[in-house]
DNA sequence: CTGAAAGCGCTTACAG
DNA sequence: CTGAAAGCGCTTACAG
């Protein structure tokens, strides 16, 4: 039954024969009032039809139920499933999580982060794009507003950082390659002006160091983190002489474009070249071979940036530590048998 | 610089030394003020660092600058692309836009829904989740706030829809297995509780029919639209006798479901079986085989979809009519050559 | 061109 | 246990 216009707590009232504090009151499920008297107004918030003006109770409040997401982009699956896992937590600590995309687009970001703040979010968490500056944030930040990132950081920026173990991860995948026997290996992916590129490198770095192989600087390519940044990546990569036998990926994306510019020159990934990824996406394990990848659980990762954010609201601060989600190398079959049996014995 | 609370219009009014009408004008830019006082303003504006109140500014104006988007599933790049497509047109029109997610959960949807309305939104753009009753939405709009339905739609429910022509891709699809010389060809995934189902199967008998070849009801074969419904759904199929030889699937993630399956089977789509799918997502492409598959133009549909909403918002109205978009069947390689000349010949 | 006043729909002390 | 009053930060007629 809509009225004209929207009922308020007044026409409430006015039904039930109480007044708009007793109303509230019973909106707000306080225990002061009398059972018979709440029963009687909640009858007549359904008759009404009554929807709750939060934006006019926030007002009044000074302090909203509203938290802001901002995700670099939404169509990658990874990323959608980390907004997702934030999401399931925030929904049910009654409060509303908004999602908003920045198609890794800084100037977007910005009119994102402004809409959002004039909503009167009460905490942000953000998977910042690429060439964001960091002191946007700085300035929100210093402005009372809690802020997180998540999987990305920015280099010269005291915001907390909920990120899985990024060197670790590369190490761990490298070792992988090296110990099937590989020695000419690549790095697919990135671009230095991302902390992640920085990270993900330097254990790749690490673990030739470790096992005395020295990094050949012309196998670090460059380029987008995404499929068609693979494709062109491996092209770059198999044009060397002596070309290399294995790639680490900066990330699943770039792992199947790779694969699939292996293919374009006869070559089979898993057998003739062995590719390992990072992020251990859904797809992976349903690839054409399996991708062995650096599984970072996203949607735990998500989750505690989520708590970490309710923790910040709750405590009114701006401060959090980081958080360094532990990672785990699923083997699959891109990266093949040993290379040391089957070359070797050629 | 962040003084003790936030900075009002109250503020800037003390600051530049102008009632806060004034300063309220300036902020609407109105061009009742003089330049040089507006100037002044905004000199203050500045100075106090002040972040619109726009709770504040809707409770008053009585009518707000945000839709909401509830997105069945956001991990789906289909329906990310969607939601982003949308976003775009609802950014660049002054329009707050935020995306919630369902999970394909009715409750979920309805808490979704009930927060959404209680920020205000002053339009819903919808892809409903599985099993949604239409009540809940009837209300909503027989309430005055505008709702559109994308992609799919509800059998029993007069709100307005966007979505792609469903019956003619399907029938384009299976027709282009007929023309390849199939004759026995299944149709993989999706239930009967879908609108989408029965437009999409219906496009399928039409082509089975318009040859003269009957449809085989155990060839429709039923499932979840994802992978794993296709993994499924492509065992019960082989399992016939005479099996079938090509399928349509419900969508691309069945598609790329029943090649995994295939070729768990050791048979090679594209050689061995044919398949097409339907969205033609980003994947599509780059898979391989790369996938035949019916383009439904995802970012356009949204993009509609936004700017009917923005009509129907400026019309103060519930009512629009439907939106049929056209599709193109995107031939690739997953159908292979004709069957006629490889099997008939041998 | 600018200011004083009322009001949007709530919540929150404060009385009683 | 319940009501009257003030106020959150804006906008919008209405004067002047």
């Amino acid at each position: 039954m809509a009225s004209r216009g929207k009922a308020t707590i007044l026409d409430i009232a006015r039904k039930a024969g109480v007044s708009k504090s007793t109303v509230s009151l019973v909106l707000q499920g306080s225990t002061l009032i009398r059972p018979g008297t709440a029963s009687r107004v909640r009858k007549a918030i359904e008759e009404v039809g009554y929807v709750y003006n939060r934006g006019a109770a926030n007002l009044r409040k000074a302090h909203s139920n509203v938290v802001g997401m901002v995700i670099n982009d939404l169509t990658n699956p990874f990323f959608a499933e980390l907004a997702v896992g934030m999401e399931r937590v925030f929904q049910s600590a009654g409060i509303v999580p908004f999602i908003a995309n920045t198609a890794e687009n800084p100037v977007r970001q910005g009119e994102v982060l402004k809409s959002l703040l004039e909503q009167g979010v009460s905490g942000l968490i953000v998977s910042p794009a690429h060439g964001t500056l960091p002191d946007a944030f700085e300035r929100i930040r210093s402005g009372g507003t809690p802020i997180i990132f998540v999987m990305r950081r920015l280099a010269e920026s005291r915001v907390p950082v909920v990120a899985p173990d990024n060197p670790w991860g590369a190490f761990l995948a490298t070792s992988h390659l090296i110990g099937k026997g590989h020695r000419r290996i690549a790095f697919l992916g990135g671009f230095p002006d991302m902390v992640v590129y920085h990270e993900r490198v330097g254990g790749y770095r690490e673990a030739l160091a470790a096992h005395g192989i020295a990094a050949a600087e012309a196998l670090i390519i460059q380029g987008d983190t995404n499929r068609k940044g693979g494709m062109s990546a491996i092209e770059t990569a198999l044009a060397f002489n002596p070309a290399p036998t294995a790639a680490m990926c900066f990330n699943d994306a770039v792992a199947f474009g790779a694969m699939t510019g292996l293919r374009k020159r006869g070559m089979e990934p898993g057998g003739d070249f062995a590719i390992v990824g990072f992020d251990d996406v859904a797809e992976a394990q349903h690839y054409m071979p399996p991708l062995t990848s650096v599984a970072v659980d996203t949607a735990g990762l998500g989750e505690r940036a989520a708590h970490m954010m309710l923790n910040m609201i709750r405590a009114g601060t701006t401060r959090a530590g980081n958080h360094i989600g532990a990672i785990s190398l699923i083997v699959r079959d891109s990266c093949g048998p040993d290379v040391t049996e089957t070359r070797r014995s050629a």
